[in-house]
RNA sequence: GGAGAGAUGACCGAGUGGUUGAAGGUGCUGCUCUCGAAAAGCAGUGUGCCGGCAACGGUACCGAGGGUUCGAAUCCCUCUCUCUCCGCCA
Protein backbone atom coordinates (compact mmCIF):
# COMPACT_ATOMS: atom_id res chain seq x y z
CA UNK A 1 0.00 0.00 0.00
CA UNK A 2 1.02 3.44 -0.43
CA UNK A 3 1.37 5.74 2.77
CA UNK A 4 -1.74 7.59 2.84
CA UNK A 5 -0.71 10.49 4.34
CA UNK A 6 1.46 11.27 1.21
CA UNK A 7 -1.86 10.84 -0.77
CA UNK A 8 -2.95 13.47 1.32
CA UNK A 9 0.09 15.64 0.52
CA UNK A 10 0.16 15.06 -2.77
CA UNK A 11 -3.39 14.24 -4.49
CA UNK A 12 -2.14 15.44 -8.20
CA UNK A 13 0.92 13.66 -8.41
CA UNK A 14 -0.54 10.43 -7.29
CA UNK A 15 -3.45 10.65 -9.68
CA UNK A 16 -0.54 11.85 -12.36
CA UNK A 17 1.53 8.81 -11.30
CA UNK A 18 -0.78 6.21 -11.65
CA UNK A 19 -1.87 7.03 -14.66
CA UNK A 20 1.75 6.84 -16.08
CA UNK A 21 1.80 2.90 -14.80
CA UNK A 22 -1.99 2.81 -16.46
CA UNK A 23 -3.94 2.67 -13.38
CA UNK A 24 -6.78 4.97 -13.12
CA UNK A 25 -7.36 6.22 -9.85
CA UNK A 26 -9.87 8.29 -7.73
CA UNK A 27 -7.90 9.72 -5.84
CA UNK A 28 -10.51 12.60 -4.77
CA UNK A 29 -12.77 9.48 -3.71
CA UNK A 30 -10.40 8.23 -1.74
CA UNK A 31 -9.43 11.21 -0.11
CA UNK A 32 -13.39 11.34 0.69
CA UNK A 33 -13.24 8.28 2.28
CA UNK A 34 -10.29 9.13 4.47
CA UNK A 35 -12.12 12.23 5.68
CA UNK A 36 -15.48 10.42 6.53
CA UNK A 37 -12.91 7.70 8.10
CA UNK A 38 -11.37 9.85 10.43
CA UNK A 39 -14.44 12.11 11.66
CA UNK A 40 -16.32 8.70 12.32
CA UNK A 41 -12.58 7.34 14.50
CA UNK A 42 -13.06 10.59 16.57
CA UNK A 43 -16.64 10.11 17.30
CA UNK A 44 -16.20 6.48 18.10
CA UNK A 45 -13.07 7.05 20.13
CA UNK A 46 -15.50 10.02 21.93
CA UNK A 47 -18.36 7.65 22.90
CA UNK A 48 -15.95 5.07 23.72
CA UNK A 49 -14.42 7.61 26.79
CA UNK A 50 -17.70 8.04 27.74
CA UNK A 51 -18.31 4.24 28.28
CA UNK A 52 -15.31 4.10 29.83
CA UNK A 53 -15.39 6.81 32.41
CA UNK A 54 -19.08 5.58 33.45
CA UNK A 55 -17.75 2.19 33.50
CA UNK A 56 -14.38 3.01 36.06
CA UNK A 57 -16.39 5.38 37.97
CA UNK A 58 -18.53 1.95 39.32
CA UNK A 59 -15.50 0.97 41.31
CA UNK A 60 -17.23 -2.52 41.99
CA UNK A 61 -20.09 -0.58 42.94
CA UNK A 62 -23.58 -1.30 41.62
CA UNK A 63 -24.62 1.06 39.22
CA UNK A 64 -27.63 3.63 39.44
CA UNK A 65 -30.40 2.87 36.72
CA UNK A 66 -29.58 6.25 35.43
CA UNK A 67 -26.27 5.14 34.66
CA UNK A 68 -27.44 2.02 33.32
CA UNK A 69 -29.23 4.00 30.93
CA UNK A 70 -27.13 6.32 30.22
CA UNK A 71 -24.59 3.45 29.50
CA UNK A 72 -27.18 1.59 27.50
CA UNK A 73 -27.96 4.60 25.32
CA UNK A 74 -24.03 4.79 24.62
CA UNK A 75 -23.88 1.70 23.53
CA UNK A 76 -26.59 1.54 21.01
CA UNK A 77 -25.16 4.56 19.60
CA UNK A 78 -21.95 3.26 19.60
CA UNK A 79 -22.71 0.16 17.87
CA UNK A 80 -24.36 2.38 14.71
CA UNK A 81 -21.16 3.98 14.47
CA UNK A 82 -18.71 1.03 14.60
CA UNK A 83 -20.49 -0.35 12.13
CA UNK A 84 -20.31 2.25 9.48
CA UNK A 85 -16.97 3.03 10.52
CA UNK A 86 -16.48 -0.67 9.63
CA UNK A 87 -18.18 -0.28 6.29
CA UNK A 88 -16.38 3.00 5.42
CA UNK A 89 -13.05 1.70 6.47
CA UNK A 90 -13.36 -1.36 3.92
CA UNK A 91 -14.07 0.89 1.07
CA UNK A 92 -11.06 2.72 2.52
CA UNK A 93 -8.87 -0.11 2.17
CA UNK A 94 -10.37 -1.70 -0.33
CA UNK A 95 -9.39 1.47 -2.95
CA UNK A 96 -6.02 1.98 -1.05
CA UNK A 97 -4.59 -1.30 -2.14
CA UNK A 98 -5.54 -0.32 -5.95
CA UNK A 99 -3.34 2.75 -5.54
CA UNK A 100 0.18 1.47 -7.25
CA UNK A 101 3.33 2.49 -5.86
CA UNK A 102 4.90 5.74 -7.33
CA UNK A 103 7.56 5.21 -10.40
CA UNK A 104 10.76 7.07 -9.37
CA UNK A 105 11.08 10.04 -11.82
CA UNK A 106 14.12 8.18 -13.19
CA UNK A 107 11.74 5.12 -14.56
CA UNK A 108 10.84 6.18 -18.29
CA UNK A 109 7.23 6.95 -18.87
CA UNK A 110 5.65 4.15 -21.53
CA UNK A 111 2.56 2.58 -22.39
CA UNK A 112 3.72 -0.60 -23.22
CA UNK A 113 6.82 -3.46 -22.44
CA UNK A 114 7.67 -2.07 -26.13
CA UNK A 115 9.01 1.51 -24.26
CA UNK A 116 11.33 -0.43 -21.78
CA UNK A 117 14.89 1.01 -22.60
CA UNK A 118 17.62 -0.95 -23.11
CA UNK A 119 20.26 0.16 -20.74
CA UNK A 120 23.00 -2.39 -21.02
CA UNK A 121 24.45 -5.07 -23.29
CA UNK A 122 26.72 -8.21 -22.32
CA UNK A 123 28.78 -10.63 -24.49
CA UNK A 124 28.79 -11.69 -28.00
CA UNK A 125 25.80 -13.21 -29.72
CA UNK A 126 26.70 -16.87 -31.45
CA UNK A 127 27.50 -17.07 -35.06
CA UNK A 128 26.74 -20.76 -36.20
CA UNK A 129 28.18 -22.39 -39.31
CA UNK A 130 25.18 -24.06 -39.26
CA UNK A 131 21.31 -23.77 -39.36
CA UNK A 132 20.93 -23.46 -35.10
CA UNK A 133 17.36 -25.18 -33.97
CA UNK A 134 15.46 -24.13 -31.01
CA UNK A 135 15.71 -25.40 -27.35
CA UNK A 136 12.83 -27.18 -27.40
CA UNK A 137 14.48 -29.10 -31.14
CA UNK A 138 17.47 -30.24 -29.54
CA UNK A 139 16.25 -31.19 -25.89
CA UNK A 140 13.68 -33.33 -27.55
CA UNK A 141 15.62 -34.94 -29.81
CA UNK A 142 18.21 -35.73 -26.73
CA UNK A 143 15.35 -36.95 -24.79
CA UNK A 144 15.63 -34.30 -22.16
CA UNK A 145 11.59 -33.41 -22.47
CA UNK A 146 8.64 -35.32 -23.05
CA UNK A 147 5.88 -32.55 -23.73
CA UNK A 148 3.33 -34.75 -25.12
CA UNK A 149 3.25 -37.11 -21.85
CA UNK A 150 3.32 -34.93 -19.55
CA UNK A 151 0.01 -33.31 -21.36
CA UNK A 152 -1.46 -36.91 -21.01
CA UNK A 153 -1.00 -36.43 -17.39
CA UNK A 154 -1.54 -32.79 -16.63
CA UNK A 155 -2.49 -31.08 -19.74
CA UNK A 156 -0.68 -28.35 -21.99
CA UNK A 157 2.14 -26.04 -20.23
CA UNK A 158 3.41 -29.31 -18.13
CA UNK A 159 6.31 -31.13 -19.14
CA UNK A 160 8.91 -34.31 -17.76
CA UNK A 161 12.17 -32.92 -17.51
CA UNK A 162 14.30 -36.11 -18.34
CA UNK A 163 18.05 -36.71 -18.01
CA UNK A 164 21.27 -34.39 -18.37
CA UNK A 165 18.74 -31.50 -18.72
CA UNK A 166 18.07 -32.41 -15.15
CA UNK A 167 21.37 -32.64 -14.30
CA UNK A 168 22.25 -29.31 -15.38
CA UNK A 169 19.35 -27.66 -13.75
CA UNK A 170 20.65 -28.97 -10.27
CA UNK A 171 23.53 -27.58 -10.92
CA UNK A 172 21.93 -24.21 -11.88
CA UNK A 173 20.37 -24.40 -8.27
CA UNK A 174 23.68 -25.48 -6.78
CA UNK A 175 25.98 -22.81 -8.74
CA UNK A 176 23.22 -20.20 -7.74
CA UNK A 177 23.29 -21.35 -4.22
CA UNK A 178 27.20 -21.42 -3.72
CA UNK A 179 27.90 -18.07 -5.72
CA UNK A 180 25.31 -16.33 -3.56
CA UNK A 181 26.71 -17.57 -0.06
CA UNK A 182 30.33 -16.37 -0.78
CA UNK A 183 31.20 -13.27 0.98
CA UNK A 184 34.09 -12.59 -1.02
CA UNK A 185 32.27 -12.43 -4.77
CA UNK A 186 29.61 -10.02 -3.09
CA UNK A 187 32.01 -7.82 -1.97
CA UNK A 188 33.83 -8.40 -5.51
CA UNK A 189 30.07 -7.34 -6.96
CA UNK A 190 29.75 -4.74 -4.74
CA UNK A 191 33.31 -2.59 -4.89
CA UNK A 192 32.61 -3.03 -8.70
CA UNK A 193 29.39 -1.59 -8.57
CA UNK A 194 30.63 1.15 -6.47
CA UNK A 195 27.74 0.80 -3.98
CA UNK A 196 27.52 1.20 -0.14
CA UNK A 197 26.01 -1.81 1.39
CA UNK A 198 26.92 -4.59 3.40
CA UNK A 199 28.59 -7.84 2.06
CA UNK A 200 26.20 -10.18 4.48
CA UNK A 201 26.16 -13.83 2.41
CA UNK A 202 22.24 -14.64 1.10
CA UNK A 203 20.67 -17.63 3.86
CA UNK A 204 19.45 -20.20 1.59
CA UNK A 205 15.76 -20.68 2.07
CA UNK A 206 13.40 -23.87 1.34
CA UNK A 207 9.51 -21.66 1.85
CA UNK A 208 6.33 -23.32 1.99
CA UNK A 209 4.93 -23.19 -1.59
CA UNK A 210 1.21 -22.12 -0.44
CA UNK A 211 0.33 -19.43 1.33
CA UNK A 212 -2.96 -18.52 3.14
CA UNK A 213 -5.56 -15.43 1.58
CA UNK A 214 -4.47 -12.85 3.30
CA UNK A 215 -0.67 -13.25 3.73
CA UNK A 216 -0.68 -13.15 -0.20
CA UNK A 217 -3.47 -10.50 -0.23
CA UNK A 218 -0.32 -8.15 1.79
CA UNK A 219 1.90 -8.95 0.02
CA UNK A 220 0.29 -7.56 -2.93
CA UNK A 221 0.78 -9.92 -5.59
CA UNK A 222 -2.13 -12.09 -5.39
CA UNK A 223 -3.66 -11.62 -9.59
CA UNK A 224 -6.23 -14.11 -8.54
CA UNK A 225 -8.00 -16.15 -11.07
CA UNK A 226 -5.99 -14.52 -13.82
CA UNK A 227 -2.69 -15.96 -12.70
CA UNK A 228 -2.79 -17.68 -9.66
CA UNK A 229 -4.15 -21.74 -8.39
CA UNK A 230 -5.98 -21.86 -5.52
CA UNK A 231 -6.41 -25.08 -3.56
CA UNK A 232 -10.33 -26.18 -3.32
CA UNK A 233 -11.77 -26.06 0.03
CA UNK A 234 -8.72 -24.48 1.74
CA UNK A 235 -7.94 -21.61 2.71
CA UNK A 236 -4.36 -21.72 0.29
CA UNK A 237 -2.98 -20.51 -2.96
CA UNK A 238 -0.43 -22.07 -4.43
CA UNK A 239 2.81 -19.43 -4.89
CA UNK A 240 4.16 -17.88 -8.48
CA UNK A 241 7.34 -17.48 -7.21
CA UNK A 242 9.21 -17.90 -4.48
CA UNK A 243 8.95 -13.94 -3.38
CA UNK A 244 5.14 -14.61 -2.53
CA UNK A 245 6.04 -16.84 0.56
CA UNK A 246 9.30 -15.32 1.78
CA UNK A 247 8.52 -11.19 1.59
CA UNK A 248 6.01 -12.06 3.90
CA UNK A 249 8.15 -13.92 6.26
CA UNK A 250 8.37 -11.29 8.90
CA UNK A 251 4.40 -10.24 8.89
CA UNK A 252 3.83 -8.33 11.81
CA UNK A 253 7.36 -8.16 13.11
CA UNK A 254 9.64 -5.39 14.38
CA UNK A 255 13.32 -6.18 13.32
CA UNK A 256 15.83 -4.68 15.02
CA UNK A 257 18.32 -2.56 12.81
CA UNK A 258 21.28 -4.41 13.78
CA UNK A 259 20.01 -7.63 11.82
CA UNK A 260 19.65 -5.86 8.19
CA UNK A 261 20.17 -6.27 5.97
CA UNK A 262 18.55 -10.02 6.01
CA UNK A 263 19.10 -11.66 2.50
CA UNK A 264 17.26 -15.08 1.20
CA UNK A 265 17.73 -16.99 -1.62
CA UNK A 266 14.58 -19.40 -1.87
CA UNK A 267 13.91 -21.98 -3.83
CA UNK A 268 10.12 -23.30 -4.80
CA UNK A 269 8.43 -24.91 -7.34
CA UNK A 270 6.42 -21.89 -9.14
CA UNK A 271 2.90 -22.33 -10.54
CA UNK A 272 1.16 -20.07 -12.77
CA UNK A 273 -2.09 -20.08 -14.85
CA UNK A 274 -0.79 -18.26 -17.54
CA UNK A 275 -3.61 -17.55 -18.73
CA UNK A 276 -4.04 -14.86 -21.43
CA UNK A 277 -1.30 -16.68 -23.16
CA UNK A 278 -3.06 -19.19 -24.88
CA UNK A 279 -0.38 -20.03 -28.42
CA UNK A 280 2.26 -18.10 -27.02
CA UNK A 281 6.26 -19.58 -26.10
CA UNK A 282 4.03 -23.14 -26.59
CA UNK A 283 7.29 -25.00 -27.65
CA UNK A 284 9.82 -26.26 -24.85
CA UNK A 285 9.93 -24.84 -21.15
CA UNK A 286 9.78 -21.21 -22.17
CA UNK A 287 6.31 -21.01 -20.37
CA UNK A 288 5.12 -24.05 -18.13
CA UNK A 289 2.38 -23.47 -15.75
CA UNK A 290 5.23 -25.18 -13.21
CA UNK A 291 8.57 -24.43 -12.90
CA UNK A 292 11.35 -23.89 -10.64
CA UNK A 293 13.30 -20.84 -10.01
CA UNK A 294 15.69 -19.67 -7.15
CA UNK A 295 14.64 -16.03 -6.24
CA UNK A 296 16.85 -13.42 -3.58
CA UNK A 297 14.42 -11.62 -1.41
CA UNK A 298 16.05 -8.59 0.81
CA UNK A 299 15.00 -6.68 4.01
CA UNK A 300 16.95 -3.63 4.49
CA UNK A 301 16.86 0.08 5.53
CA UNK A 302 15.12 2.58 3.45
CA UNK A 303 18.81 4.46 2.97
CA UNK A 304 20.19 1.01 1.70
CA UNK A 305 17.25 -0.50 -0.40
CA UNK A 306 18.50 1.34 -3.86
CA UNK A 307 21.74 0.50 -3.50
CA UNK A 308 20.43 -3.07 -2.68
CA UNK A 309 18.38 -3.33 -5.72
CA UNK A 310 21.33 -1.87 -7.68
CA UNK A 311 23.08 -5.09 -5.72
CA UNK A 312 20.57 -7.33 -6.98
CA UNK A 313 21.05 -6.22 -10.86
CA UNK A 314 24.16 -6.52 -10.53
CA UNK A 315 24.44 -10.03 -9.21
CA UNK A 316 22.14 -11.23 -11.68
CA UNK A 317 24.43 -9.82 -14.49
CA UNK A 318 27.20 -11.61 -12.44
CA UNK A 319 25.49 -14.88 -12.72
CA UNK A 320 25.27 -14.15 -16.26
CA UNK A 321 28.08 -13.65 -17.05
CA UNK A 322 29.60 -16.38 -15.71
CA UNK A 323 27.34 -18.97 -17.44
CA UNK A 324 28.53 -16.85 -20.64
CA UNK A 325 25.76 -16.18 -21.75
CA UNK A 326 24.52 -12.98 -24.17
CA UNK A 327 21.90 -10.62 -21.96
CA UNK A 328 21.17 -7.43 -22.21
CA UNK A 329 19.30 -5.18 -19.52
CA UNK A 330 16.42 -3.08 -19.76
CA UNK A 331 14.99 -0.52 -17.49
CA UNK A 332 10.88 -1.01 -17.35
CA UNK A 333 8.54 1.47 -18.38
CA UNK A 334 5.94 2.81 -15.78
CA UNK A 335 3.33 0.22 -17.75
CA UNK A 336 5.60 -2.67 -17.15
CA UNK A 337 7.31 -2.52 -13.84
CA UNK A 338 3.82 -3.50 -12.10
CA UNK A 339 1.62 -2.29 -9.21
CA UNK A 340 4.15 -2.81 -6.39
CA UNK A 341 7.08 -1.38 -7.94
CA UNK A 342 8.46 2.35 -7.91
CA UNK A 343 11.35 0.78 -10.47
CA UNK A 344 12.04 -2.26 -12.16
CA UNK A 345 14.44 -4.14 -14.31
CA UNK A 346 14.65 -7.11 -16.80
CA UNK A 347 17.34 -9.21 -17.96
CA UNK A 348 17.26 -10.85 -21.02
CA UNK A 349 19.11 -13.78 -22.56
CA UNK A 350 19.83 -13.96 -26.35
CA UNK A 351 17.72 -16.39 -28.27
CA UNK A 352 19.38 -17.47 -31.68
CA UNK A 353 16.06 -19.29 -32.35
CA UNK A 354 13.79 -16.08 -32.04
CA UNK A 355 16.68 -13.40 -32.86
CA UNK A 356 16.29 -12.08 -29.86
CA UNK A 357 16.28 -11.40 -26.56
CA UNK A 358 13.79 -13.18 -24.03
CA UNK A 359 13.27 -12.54 -20.37
CA UNK A 360 15.38 -14.02 -17.57
CA UNK A 361 15.72 -12.20 -14.58
CA UNK A 362 13.32 -9.49 -13.26
CA UNK A 363 14.46 -7.57 -10.12
CA UNK A 364 11.68 -5.61 -8.47
CA UNK A 365 12.30 -2.54 -6.65
CA UNK A 366 9.58 -1.98 -3.91
CA UNK A 367 10.60 0.63 -0.93
CA UNK A 368 7.62 -0.14 1.54
CA UNK A 369 4.74 -0.43 -0.82
CA UNK A 370 4.85 -4.34 0.48
CA UNK A 371 5.92 -3.75 4.48
CA UNK A 372 3.00 -1.01 4.99
CA UNK A 373 0.61 -3.72 4.38
CA UNK A 374 2.41 -6.47 5.83
CA UNK A 375 3.58 -4.10 9.26
CA UNK A 376 7.54 -5.19 8.89
CA UNK A 377 9.28 -2.64 10.59
CA UNK A 378 12.44 -2.16 11.62
CA UNK A 379 13.36 -0.63 14.82
CA UNK A 380 16.44 1.99 14.78
CA UNK A 381 19.44 1.88 17.48
CA UNK A 382 17.32 4.80 19.02
CA UNK A 383 14.26 3.08 19.41
CA UNK A 384 12.22 4.69 16.64
CA UNK A 385 10.13 2.30 14.72
CA UNK A 386 9.95 2.06 10.79
CA UNK A 387 8.82 0.42 7.79
CA UNK A 388 11.65 -1.77 6.22
CA UNK A 389 12.35 -1.84 2.84
CA UNK A 390 12.06 -5.10 0.55
CA UNK A 391 13.29 -6.06 -2.88
CA UNK A 392 13.15 -9.60 -4.53
CA UNK A 393 14.99 -10.19 -7.82
CA UNK A 394 15.34 -13.59 -9.73
CA UNK A 395 18.33 -15.60 -9.06
CA UNK A 396 17.66 -18.00 -11.92
CA UNK A 397 14.77 -19.36 -13.68
CA UNK A 398 15.09 -22.72 -15.46
CA UNK A 399 14.68 -20.12 -18.58
CA UNK A 400 18.91 -19.54 -18.61
CA UNK A 401 18.78 -23.23 -19.32
CA UNK A 402 17.29 -22.36 -22.52
CA UNK A 403 20.27 -20.06 -23.46
CA UNK A 404 22.55 -22.27 -22.16
CA UNK A 405 21.26 -24.70 -24.80
CA UNK A 406 20.19 -22.47 -27.30
CA UNK A 407 23.75 -20.34 -27.53
CA UNK A 408 26.47 -23.28 -26.46
CA UNK A 409 24.55 -25.54 -29.42
CA UNK A 410 26.90 -28.00 -31.48
CA UNK A 411 26.57 -29.18 -35.06
CA UNK A 412 25.93 -32.33 -34.43
CA UNK A 413 23.27 -31.12 -32.23
CA UNK A 414 25.37 -30.88 -28.53
CA UNK A 415 25.60 -28.91 -25.80
CA UNK A 416 28.75 -27.76 -24.65
CA UNK A 417 27.98 -27.50 -20.67
CA UNK A 418 29.34 -23.90 -19.01
CA UNK A 419 32.66 -23.83 -16.91
CA UNK A 420 31.26 -22.63 -14.20
CA UNK A 421 28.16 -25.40 -14.15
CA UNK A 422 31.19 -29.00 -14.92
CA UNK A 423 32.04 -29.51 -11.12
CA UNK A 424 28.39 -30.14 -10.52
CA UNK A 425 27.97 -32.04 -13.78
CA UNK A 426 30.60 -34.48 -12.75
CA UNK A 427 33.04 -32.63 -15.07
CA UNK A 428 31.08 -33.43 -18.74
CA UNK A 429 32.11 -30.74 -21.30
CA UNK A 430 29.50 -31.50 -23.10
CA UNK A 431 26.04 -33.16 -23.15
C1' G B 1 -8.00 -38.44 11.36
C1' G B 2 -9.52 -39.51 17.10
C1' A B 3 -8.98 -37.86 22.53
C1' G B 4 -7.25 -34.22 25.90
C1' A B 5 -4.62 -29.54 27.43
C1' G B 6 -3.39 -24.75 26.23
C1' A B 7 -2.53 -19.57 23.66
C1' U B 8 -1.27 -12.88 28.30
C1' G B 9 4.07 -7.73 26.72
C1' A B 10 11.34 -9.02 23.96
C1' C B 11 11.12 -13.73 27.28
C1' C B 12 9.07 -16.40 31.76
C1' G B 13 4.71 -15.88 34.37
C1' A B 14 0.15 -13.79 37.74
C1' G B 15 -4.64 -12.41 36.82
C1' U B 16 -12.18 -13.02 41.87
C1' G B 17 -16.52 -9.20 35.19
C1' G B 18 -15.62 -2.93 37.48
C1' U B 19 -8.54 2.63 38.45
C1' U B 20 -5.37 -4.20 34.73
C1' G B 21 -2.05 -1.69 29.38
C1' A B 22 -2.06 -5.43 32.47
C1' A B 23 1.28 -7.92 39.26
C1' G B 24 6.08 -10.29 39.82
C1' G B 25 10.59 -11.90 37.56
C1' U B 26 14.21 -11.91 33.46
C1' G B 27 16.23 -9.03 29.68
C1' C B 28 17.28 -4.11 27.86
C1' U B 29 18.39 1.48 28.66
C1' G B 30 19.97 5.49 31.88
C1' C B 31 21.79 7.05 36.63
C1' U B 32 24.19 6.12 41.65
C1' C B 33 28.24 3.42 43.84
C1' U B 34 33.48 1.69 41.67
C1' C B 35 40.11 3.00 39.24
C1' G B 36 37.08 -0.40 36.15
C1' A B 37 33.87 -4.61 36.11
C1' A B 38 30.56 -7.58 38.90
C1' A B 39 27.07 -7.09 42.70
C1' A B 40 23.61 -3.76 44.78
C1' G B 41 20.25 0.48 44.60
C1' C B 42 17.09 4.07 41.87
C1' A B 43 14.43 5.27 37.43
C1' G B 44 12.70 4.00 32.69
C1' U B 45 11.34 0.32 29.01
C1' G B 46 4.79 -2.42 23.99
C1' U B 47 2.30 -1.48 19.22
C1' G B 48 -1.47 0.66 15.99
C1' C B 49 -5.03 4.59 15.10
C1' C B 50 -7.12 9.79 15.95
C1' G B 51 -5.93 14.90 17.53
C1' G B 52 -1.55 18.19 18.43
C1' C B 53 4.43 21.93 15.95
C1' A B 54 5.48 19.58 20.40
C1' A B 55 4.86 18.26 25.39
C1' C B 56 0.94 15.39 25.57
C1' G B 57 -4.27 13.75 25.36
C1' G B 58 -7.90 10.10 23.61
C1' U B 59 -8.75 5.21 21.84
C1' A B 60 -7.85 0.07 20.54
C1' C B 61 -5.09 -4.34 21.23
C1' C B 62 -4.09 -10.16 26.58
C1' G B 63 -4.06 -16.04 19.39
C1' A B 64 -8.19 -14.22 15.45
C1' G B 65 -13.36 -13.05 14.66
C1' G B 66 -18.29 -12.66 16.62
C1' G B 67 -21.67 -12.38 21.05
C1' U B 68 -23.54 -11.40 26.33
C1' U B 69 -23.11 -6.92 29.76
C1' C B 70 -23.98 -0.28 31.97
C1' G B 71 -18.78 -2.49 32.10
C1' A B 72 -14.87 -8.34 29.31
C1' A B 73 -7.87 -10.47 29.48
C1' U B 74 -11.77 -12.60 32.68
C1' C B 75 -18.49 -15.41 30.61
C1' C B 76 -20.53 -17.75 25.69
C1' C B 77 -19.83 -19.25 20.31
C1' U B 78 -16.75 -20.03 15.88
C1' C B 79 -12.02 -20.33 13.80
C1' U B 80 -6.55 -20.63 13.83
C1' C B 81 -2.29 -22.33 16.03
C1' U B 82 0.72 -25.05 19.80
C1' C B 83 1.56 -29.24 23.10
C1' U B 84 0.52 -34.53 24.91
C1' C B 85 -1.42 -39.47 23.73
C1' C B 86 -3.43 -42.78 19.73
C1' G B 87 -3.63 -43.72 14.39
C1' C B 88 -1.26 -42.85 9.60
C1' C B 89 2.96 -41.38 6.81
C1' A B 90 8.39 -39.38 3.56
Amino acid sequence: MLDIQYIRDNPELVAEKSKQKGYDVDVTQLLGFDRERRDLQTQVDQLRQERNEIASSMKGGKPSDELVAKGREIKDKLADLEHQLAAIDEEFITLLKTVPNMPLDEVPVGSSEQENVEIRTWGEKPNFDFEPKNHAQIAEAKGWLDTARATKIAGARFVYTMGDLVRLEFALWQFGLDTLSDQEILQKIIDDNGLKISAKPFTPILPPAVAKQAVFEATGRLNRQEQTYKIEDEDLWLNASAEHTISPIYIDEIIPEEELPIRYVGYTTAFRREAGTYGKDTEGIFRLHQFNKLEMECFTTPESSYDEHLFLVAIQEYLMQQLGLPYHVLEKCTADIGRPNAKGVDVEVWLPSQNTYRETHTADYIKDYQTRAMKTRLRRRDGTIELAHTNDATAFSQRPLIGIIENFQTADGNVSVPEVLRPYMGGKQEI
